[in-house]
DNA sequence: AATGCTATTAATAATGATTATCGATACTGA
DNA sequence: TCAGTATCGATAATCATTATTAATAGCATT
């Protein structure tokens, strides 16, 4: 009963083309060249449908739009404080984070959300 | 030239007065009850003063309304998936965690967020 | 005390991202 | 074929927060 549309299948496909972690606007713009007639509600409808179904990632934030990743391997992110644009962190290296979730009594903990700040680099390159 | 309003130091004594992480709204009633003609966009300006002031925290979240939080101490939390209310976490114990900042060419990451999530004593009770 | 200056207020309107509503359309499966 | 329903585009509504505005209050200087 859960139906692949068009919309549906353009969206996921162009979210899977990019690195970029788009927002619902950004998404909408890009697909708009192949489906002209696709509404921003849509979009949105869509977008949730995937998030729930679990084919994609949304990286919300406070007083700000939310992003969405297609990627769903484990890896963390960073966004710039500034442009409030979303990168990758690539898990070579150092970065082998083993977080344990605190145990306190009766209060079940779950999970974490963690995300790095900082600036990227168009936006320092613009404040030299 | 920045006053010290009866609206201000009302707002962050009650602020202090709680552990609780209350919101702009539950903030606004509680002060009410000193200040019964204080407006909620007055609660809002002289958080967000207070908040660049550097003399409480805001604890934002996409889709829900802000918390703030008073105690300065370096401290993590726990928000509840359900209600939504925010709890410290001790950090006595097993909780001393040490989270490199990343590094990337070119790009200036100079802090993280971190917040566990889970279900709170209240809402684990209502759910049996 | 009177004047001028500015920070602040309460009330209210506006914003902006997201979600809900709705009538029309397109699949789907008996 | 045809009923049932998932989805669509268009548009209105939501909701937390921020902006606007006219009035007021505090402070300094005359
Ligand atoms: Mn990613
Ligand atoms: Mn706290
Ligand atoms: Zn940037
Ligand atoms: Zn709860």
């Amino acid at each position: 009963m859960q139906r692949i549309t068009e919309q549906r299948r353009v969206l996921l496909e162009e979210l899977q083309a990019t690195k970029r972690h788009p927002t619902a606007d950004e998404l909408y713009e890009t697909v708009r060249c192949r489906l002209p007639n696709i509404s921003l509600g849509t979009v949105y409808r869509n977008l949730d449908l995937l998030v729930r179904s679990g084919s994609i990632r949304k990286l919300d934030k406070a007083g700000g739009q939310a992003r969405y990743d297609a990627d769903l391997s484990e890896h963390l992110h960073v966004r710039c404080l500034h442009c409030g644009a979303i990168a990758d962190l690539p898990d070579d290296g150092a970065l082998k984070l083993e977080i344990p979730l605190p145990v306190i009594p009766s209060y079940a903990i779950t999970r974490y959300r963690l995300e790095f700040e900082g600036t990227c680099p168009g936006c320092s390159a613009g404040t030299t």
